[in-house]
DNA sequence: ACAGTGTTGGA
DNA sequence: CCAACACTG
């Protein structure tokens, strides 16, 4: 009889093409664990959208388990120091894991390594990206910071190794450990239930985003027109899907490669940009917490300290109240859904950073918050791509125009499912509609031109 | 073999 | 502005 086998699950919460999984279950009876570590992570532990997400997909994988009559172990606490116990508790001759690039979680294989005795080992599978971050390097062999050269160099290497079936036959081991039961973690809010907004707009879960997959492949021709219009929304929504693991971007590669189409290969460079983000935090662990660039930023930001005190103009954007509907759509469906469209946020996001000269971070902390989706890499590299403090391009500081934006996107349909105040408006005037017409919709918290105006001096200032 | 310089172009 | 690469000597 082969010796236990524990599989370390964490943002991988798929059967099929999990690398850890498929190892472990040809080497003998598994033992799959998830270990809740609020700890560890510092400032990015799970917000409460992504807790929501977690309870679902984890009840989901136990649901596909219980089929194999397998299960998942919860357990809670450090995660190197739970799995060495559990290990011993359960004789585990390996402990199977997908590799993880935040820096919490490389610490943490680390640590683990050597907490474990001599009789188990650590065995650690990539597979949750295209390639492993690192695979792809410069000509002089230092790590790419650009994106378009590092995508050309993706391509050349591509397409991506095979996907993996899902195991046959998962082994049990004969005696189970104990384990609480997932409602007892309390992911999901308690007395007011905000959560409602999300488990309707959300199916969770590894068949769920094989659904998504299904769908998105009928409709991925389109995304490269369609993918900028908030209303249409032609995006796949397979983000959160990918985040938590449910689905692998090498199945999510292999079920569209053959689609030939301009849609597909702007969705193909937008994979490619989960992978780049990746490279970067590989490469700046700290990059979500620090800007890359050394603005002097006291100069910088009207209020460097409100990363601690909450600022009022701060609320209003949380709460899309800044008087430009599109920006207040997004945040709204932001709130609602736990999700927002790509283009939106954008916008959203730039007007924090820009018309606002609110400290980019505040916006990160807050779409971690949110986000069902949200994820250390995209957050951290997009917030400082929108702010300009990032590694990528800095020649000029580019201010978006929220209310062009909004009418060259055709957003007033957008505008009108997720601001109801507005939602008696015509086209023309709702993504700036005059004072009148407003009723108990805010007036705008700054104009576009006194804003730009600003930030284009608060940014030279800080050079 | 490779440091210095020029050219190109950036979600 | 500056990363990445091609070209140079």
């Amino acid at each position: 009889m082969s010796s236990v086998q524990i599989v370390w699950l964490r943002r991988d919460l798929r059967l099929a093409d999990q690398p850890a999984f498929h190892a472990a279950a040809q080497a003998g009876p598994v033992v799959p664990v998830y270990v809740l570590d609020d700890d560890r992570a510092g400032d990015h532990a799970y917000g409460g959208a992504s807790r929501v997400w977690l309870h679902h997909s984890l009840d989901s994988l136990a649901r596909s388990l219980g089929a194999h009559r397998s299960r998942i172990v919860l357990r809670r606490g450090d995660a190197p120091q739970v799995l060495a116990a559990l290990a011993d508790e359960v004789g585990a001759a390996c402990i199977h894991a997908m590799r993880h690039y935040e820096p919490w979680w490389k610490e943490a294989e680390d640590e683990l390594r050597d907490a474990l005795g001599d009789d188990c080992k650590l065995c650690l599978y990539d597979g949750n990206y295209l390639l492993p971050p690192g695979s792809v390097t410069t000509g002089s062999g230092s790590p790419y910071k650009i994106y378009t050269p590092f995508s050309k160099a993706m391509l050349d290497v591509m397409p991506p190794r095979d996907p993996l079936p899902e195991p046959d036959t998962i082994h049990s081991p004969d005696s189970w450990p104990d384990s609480p039961d997932l409602q007892d973690w309390q992911l999901l809010p308690a007395k007011p239930d905000w959560a409602g907004g999300i488990t309707d707009f959300w199916d969770f879960g590894e068949t769920a985003a094989h659904d998504r997959l299904d769908w998105w492949a009928n409709e991925v021709a389109d995304y490269d027109e369609g993918r900028n219009l908030p209303s249409q929304d032609i995006t796949s929504r397979l983000s959160p899907h990918l985040h938590w693991g449910e689905i692998s971007p090498a199945q999510v590669w292999y079920k569209l490669k053959d689609k030939r189409s301009d849609g597909w290969r702007t969705f193909a460079k937008e994979l490619i940009w989960r992978d780049y983000a990746q490279n970067v935090i590989d490469q700046f662990p700290d990059y979500p917490r620090e800007s890359y660039r050394d603005y002097d930023e006291r100069k910088l930001w009207r209020n460097p300290d409100a990363g601690h005190l909450i600022d009022e103009d701060l609320e209003c954007w949380q709460k899309g109240m800044t008087g430009y509907p599109i920006v207040d759509a997004g945040m709204r469906q932001l709130w609602q859904t736990g999700w927002m469209h790509n283009r939106v946020r954008m916008i959203a996001a730039s007007f924090l950073v820009k018309h606002l000269l609110i400290d980019w971070r505040c916006g990160e902390q807050w779409f971690w918050d949110c986000l069902v989706d949200a994820d250390y890499g995209n957050n951290g590299v997009n917030w400082q791509w929108i702010s300009g403090t990032g590694v990528d391009s800095n020649m000029f500081v580019r201010i978006m125009a929220p209310l062009t934006q909004s009418e060259k996107f055709n957003s007033a349909d957008y505008i009108r499912e997720y601001v109801l105040e507005l939602g008696d408006l015509s086209d023309d005037c709702i993504h700036d509609p005059p004072d009148e017409k407003r009723g108990d919709y805010p007036s705008k918290m700054i104009g576009h031109k006194e804003a730009r105006e600003r930030a284009l001096e608060a940014y030279r200032a800080a050079k």
